[in-house]
DNA sequence: GTTTTTCTACGAAATTCTTCGTAATTATTT
DNA sequence: AAATAATTACGAAGAATTTCGTAGAAAAAC
């Protein structure tokens, strides 16, 4: 009895602990429609899983009710929010796209550099090319860095 | 019948692509035990074990096994390589950091930041604290792509 | 030499994440 | 108004990952 509500409760409870602004770590499938909705705005369910499957690269087709599921379950971690006020619902992001992407970033330091994010830009800049634009824009910010330093 | 030569078969393939150098991507445990492998160069399934029982925040303690099983994963992939002449066998790390943290930054970079490494690295920059001699090693590597762009 | 400990192998349970099928309801088309 | 299509809710299957328990062999301790 009540199990349903269980897992309901569950899944907000282990993504929230409590606090107000705190922001649940989207799974992989989460970003990817997370992604979608910081590209196009505000949309609906079909249109999220028209452009996943435009996306798509192997012939693999995502299944409607699979886009489905997910948002539900963003609804419930907070990732998302949505407009129920017609029966086509509206989602858009709960966060902005770089707190999130600070956020697994952080993740990804830790777990694959140690912690040290200057390791990482290093490693990132001697493995990819870059315009003049760009380096001129990280060259802007490091001149900034030593200011504060 | 075969069940198990099928699936210990399975786990390989998958992995591997039939490739020479190919290197599989580490799940999140298995790259937590490279990462003692490459602190500490070869190792047992003891030790390894051990150090991430002192790692370990939350008090949650990891069985014996558990890292056992893991280990054993990770030689049919091809993450690690043991020496079984002795009873208790000795492990090393396959690949050299760096080579498999390039290969999860580049999915990290897609996923999360759109294929764009410079986009990571500006962020990245912009949120963590760099000492001078941090600052003065990315300047002199921006210079470096500088001459070759 | 017997008991206890340590180690590997391995099946399988537990957990997390992804996918889908079905039912019920509302909207649209004919 | 009847038939068709689109939408949500939701349970549950499927897949990937992590964890552990048990068995059997080897080594160490007694």
């Amino acid at each position: 009895m009540f199990y349903a509500l269980t897992f309901v409760y569950e899944r907000f409870r282990k993504n929230c602990f409590m606090e107000k602004n705190a922001l649940p770590n989207p799974t992989d499938a989460e970003l990817e429609i997370l992604n979608v909705l910081w590209e196009k705005g505000p949309a609906t369910v079909r249109e999220v899983n028209e452009t996943l499957n435009q996306q798509q690269v192997d012939g693999r087709e995502i299944g409607y009710t699979t886009t489905l599921k997910l948002m539900q379950i963003m609804t419930e971690k907070g990732l998302v929010q949505r407009d129920t006020s017609s029966r086509t619902h509206e989602y858009v992001a709960a966060f902005p796209r770089e707190k999130v992407q600070n956020q697994l970033l952080q993740r990804f330091v830790d777990s694959t550099f140690q912690g040290s994010a200057m390791q990482l830009v290093m490693q990132a800049l001697g493995n990819h090319q870059a315009s003049e634009q760009e380096l001129q824009e990280i060259r802007d910010l490091i001149e900034k860095m030593e200011r504060k330093s």
